[in-house]
DNA sequence: ACATATTCCTGGGGGC
DNA sequence: TGCCCCCAGGAATATG
C-alpha cells in the first residue's frame, strides 16, 4: 500500500514525465473520487494549466498547476490510499494496459480498465489516469494557500529535521504504544503498516512498548531508523507486495529487504529467530522477538 | 485525552 | 465448482 517511499517514488516519476504539460481535458472522471471540498467543477479548474511542480509530504501527492499569473494558481491533490494508482501513460500507449502494469503480481484483474476512475487528457498527446481497485483513495481541485489546512501536521521524516528530542516532543508524554504513534499522520507523516514494523525493527524497539517509556538513546535510535528505513526504500523505488505500481507501471524493489513485514515464520535476518505476527493497534503486526524484545505485551 | 470499533471497498483465498 | 465468509488496511468518524 503506497506509503511515504512509493508516494515519494510516483512524485518523482510524474515530476520527470509532467513538468510543463498542459492539462487538456478531464474525461471518465467517478464523482465517488473526489473530495467533497473540492473546487468545482474539477474539469474547469484544470484545463488549460501547465503542470508546475509535483509536490508531496506525507502520503499525500499533489500537482501544481498554473494560470496567466505564472505563479501557481490551483493544486490537484491526491492521496492513493490502499489500492490508488497515478499513472502517467505517453502518447502511443493505452491506458488500460498501463494501469495493468508490469511483473508477477498484481497484473491480473485490473487490465481492463475497470477500476479507472479519472483520465486527465494531455496536449500534445499522454494522459494521467487515476486506478484505484478499491475506490479509497481521494482526489480534488484547491487553491494553494488552502494546501496547508489539507495536509497532514506530522514531521515528514525526509522533509523535516528529525532527531530523537523532536521526535519525542512530539509524542508529548502519550502513553499509546509505539506502532500506534508511528502510524499516527498528526506526529509522523508517511509511516503506514509495513514501514512502522520495518522501522521499530532497526530501532530494536519493541511495537507495543508505550511511547513514554522511551530512553534519550531509544528516541534517538527511532528517529534514525525513520530516516534511513524510508530513505532507502525510496532509492529502491518502494515496495510492492500487492497493487503497489510507480507511475508508470513499475513495481518497487524494496520488498526483497524487509526485514519483518510478511516473514512471519521466518528466520530473522539479524539474529535468526522466527519472526512472529501479532495483532496491535487494529493492525496486522510483525516483530522479531528476540532482537525487539523488553517483555512488552 | 486517550483507546478501540466501525465505515468505506474489492479481490483473493480458505473452508466446505 | 461454487458459494460464503473473512481478511487486507488509511483515515475519518463514532463510541467507550
Amino acid at each position: 500500500m503506497p506509503e511515504l517511499p512509493e508516494v515519494e517514488t510516483v512524485r518523482r516519476t510524474l515530476e520527470g514525465a509532467l513538468l510543463g504539460r498542459v492539462v487538456e481535458r478531464v474525461e471518465h472522471l467517478a464523482p465517488h473520487l473526489l473530495w467533497p471540498a473540492s473546487v468545482s467543477p474539477l474539469e474547469q479548474e484544470v484545463v488549460g494549466r501547465p503542470v508546475q511542480g509535483v509536490g508531496r509530504r506525507g502520503k499525500f501527492l499533489w500537482l501544481e498547476l498554473g494560470g496567466r499569473s505564472g505563479r501557481t494558481e490551483r493544486v490537484l491533490l491526491v492521496h492513493l490510499r490502499m489500492t490508488g494508482r497515478l499513472l502517467f501513460v505517453p502518447e502511443g500507449e493505452c491506458w488500460p494496459q498501463a494501469a495493468a502494469g508490469q511483473g508477477p503480481i498484481g497484473s491480473t484483474a485490473v487490465a481492463d480498465g475497470r477500476h479507472v476512475h479519472a483520465v486527465l487528457r494531455l496536449r500534445g498527446g499522454g494522459h494521467l489516469v487515476f486506478h484505484d481497485v478499491r475506490k479509497f483513495g481521494r482526489l480534488g481541485v484547491f487553491p494553494p494557500e488552502a494546501l496547508h489546512s489539507l495536509l497532514p501536521t506530522g514531521l515528514d521524516p525526509l522533509l523535516d529535521p528529525l532527531d530523537g528530542q523532536v521526535l519525542r516532543r512530539r509524542a508529548d508524554g502519550r502513553r499509546m504504544a509505539l506502532k500506534a504513534l508511528l502510524l499516527r499522520q498528526d506526529i509522523v507523516a508517511g509511516v503506514g503498516n509495513i514501514y512502522a514494523d520495518e522501522v521499530l525493527h532497526r530501532a530494536r524497539l519493541h511495537p507495543a512498548q508505550p511511547a513514554d517509556s522511551l530512553s534519550a538513546p531509544q528516541w534517538e535510535a527511532l528517529a534514525t531508523a525513520l530516516r534511513a528505513v524510508l530513505s532507502e526504500a525510496v532509492a529502491l523505488g518502494g515496495t510492492t507486495l500487492w497493487d503497489y505500481r510507480d507511475a508508470r507501471g513499475r513495481p518497487g524493489r524494496f520488498g526483497r529487504f524487509l526485514a519483518v513485514y510478511g516473514r512471519w515464520g521466518q528466520a530473522c535476518r539479524h539474529c535468526g529467530t522466527p519472526i512472529a505476527r501479532t495483532r496491535l493497534a487494529g493492525r496486522t503486526t510483525c516483530l522479531c522477538p528476540r532482537c525487539q524484545g523488553g517483555g512488552w505485551v
